[in-house]
DNA sequence: TTATCATTGTGTCAATAAGACACAATGATA
DNA sequence: TATCATTGTGTCTTATTGACACAATGATAA
């Protein structure tokens, strides 16, 4: 059985329960209000942001740490959740925050505490389902809460690199892998899956093009429902068709070579 | 000034000199006789290839230890090199080989030594001139070899999958960047350059289509002369417009979005 | 009740890119 | 000097992309 990983935990026994020296670090992307959003935790002792993370158990992948960390976070599993790159520079730790947090939570210091080893953090990103995340905040942090992308609010460490690098990993997926059915409702309309292309790619595209675009790659269901309660015109729903989704999520959406 | 790593103070000493926990693994391509190739090393103790990888010092970043592990193994520096994936299977790693290195190799064992520990490994793949490169095997392998691909040799532990991801995400770059600079000799020929992109995809391209779109990137600079001492027609030489080239590899190449 | 208004649904034309395809030129070798 | 494998090159067709406008809808305001 795995020791709860509290933070007093980490700091007396993370050298017995988790791999050492590596991290993991996730950014969850939900969309909302046509805006896309990232999950931030609000710390406890510095007025600053920061990415959900945590620490890989001795015999786990760094896929299940993050899957398990997602869960803490948002109550979600079967997720969306993808590599996107490890972070390795020396001075990416910043030992002065957690040394605080273990003085601050009144636990003993000390100068070769676990915690306070150089840690390379590995970047996963994940994109859920904005409505259905419960954000659940972590002992170390006030609050747990979607927050916008532009600007993007200031970071501890290396996070906001992370996250920009998430963001063009993300873009880049875009262009070769269908996107959506980890962030849109079961059924939507096409203006919706525009404006998230939309947000992602940070540019407007052309309505018209847009749909026959996507049409194209037939990984979508035009329902026999229009949206109700709406303002102006209704929008007919749609939805993914799931076969054709996961195959064009394995094969890519063609182009290049 | 750093420790030097032979195998001796690896084992002795790996705990203070190098970080916890991560490795680093080079899938090294290079192209020759219309081939793509991998750099591999015989490993000294077990019948087995193996990927030239190391460990990362306690203030280096991956990076600079993918680059001094190529310089070791090919005399090469300024080479391409890309993070493209940690693998962190808990069951990766496999003590018996370290454990029977250590043996053969005369130095005390000790079930506790740092290198009989799990490593998750940081996986880069590096693409270098082929005639450029002067293999050189380290203290546990008995050679340093170009291999071919098609069929791969049997690799230890993870390190077929390792080259099979590399494989993929250099095909994926091949759908977004430029791609040769760094396998191909200043000057080459327009056959040459095909047979690298069509030896990457494993599939065949059409002769013209191929040179109106790789033309079409304006990365290539077709030069006055033709390529001597070769049978039949001789072919243009081209080499590439580096400035072109550099700014598609931080833009892309369109496409997409 | 009706007018207004923002938003949606939809199609065509032009420009560009991609795919298929053939023959003349070259130069080493027989 | 004939042969042969390989290179250089262009056109036609088809598919994809980009630009663009107007009618339909239905909530809201007058």
């Amino acid at each position: 059985m795995q020791i709860k990983p509290t933070f007093k935990n980490i700091v007396q026994t993370g050298a017995k329960i988790f791999l050492s020296s590596v991290s993991v670090d996730c950014v969850i992307f939900g969309f909302y209000g046509n805006e896309l959003k990232v999950l931030l935790l609000q710390m406890k002792h510095a007025d600053l942001h920061g990415l959900p993370g945590g620490f890989i158990f001795k015999e786990e992948t760094a896929d299940a740490a993050a899957v398990r960390i997602l869960k803490e976070r948002t109550g979600l599993d079967a997720i969306f959740l993808k590599q996107f790159y490890t972070f390795t520079d020396p001075c990416r730790s910043d030992k002065k925050i957690h040394l605080n947090a273990i003085k601050k939570e009144g636990l003993a210091t000390d100068k070769d505490n676990w915690l306070l080893q150089r840690f390379v953090s590995i970047g996963y990103y994940a994109l859920v389902d904005f409505s259905k995340v419960l954000p659940a905040a972590d002992e170390l942090s006030v609050s747990c809460a979607w927050h916008q992308l532009h600007p993007t609010p200031v970071l501890m460490m290396d996070h906001n690199n992370i996250l920009n690098k998430a963001l063009l990993a993300l873009q880049q997926q875009l262009n070769n892998q269908p996107i959506g059915f980890n962030l849109l409702p079961l059924k939507f309309t096409m203006p919706e899956l525009q404006k998230l292309y939309e947000t992602i790619l940070n540019k407007t595209l052309d309505r018209r093009n847009f749909q026959r675009k996507i049409l194209g790659f037939g990984i979508l269901k035009k329902l026999k429902e229009v949206k109700k309660g709406v303002a102006h015109k209704a929008p007919f729903l749609y939805s993914f068709d799931v076969i054709n989704y996961n195959t064009a999520l394995m094969n890519g959406l063609g182009g290049g070579w």
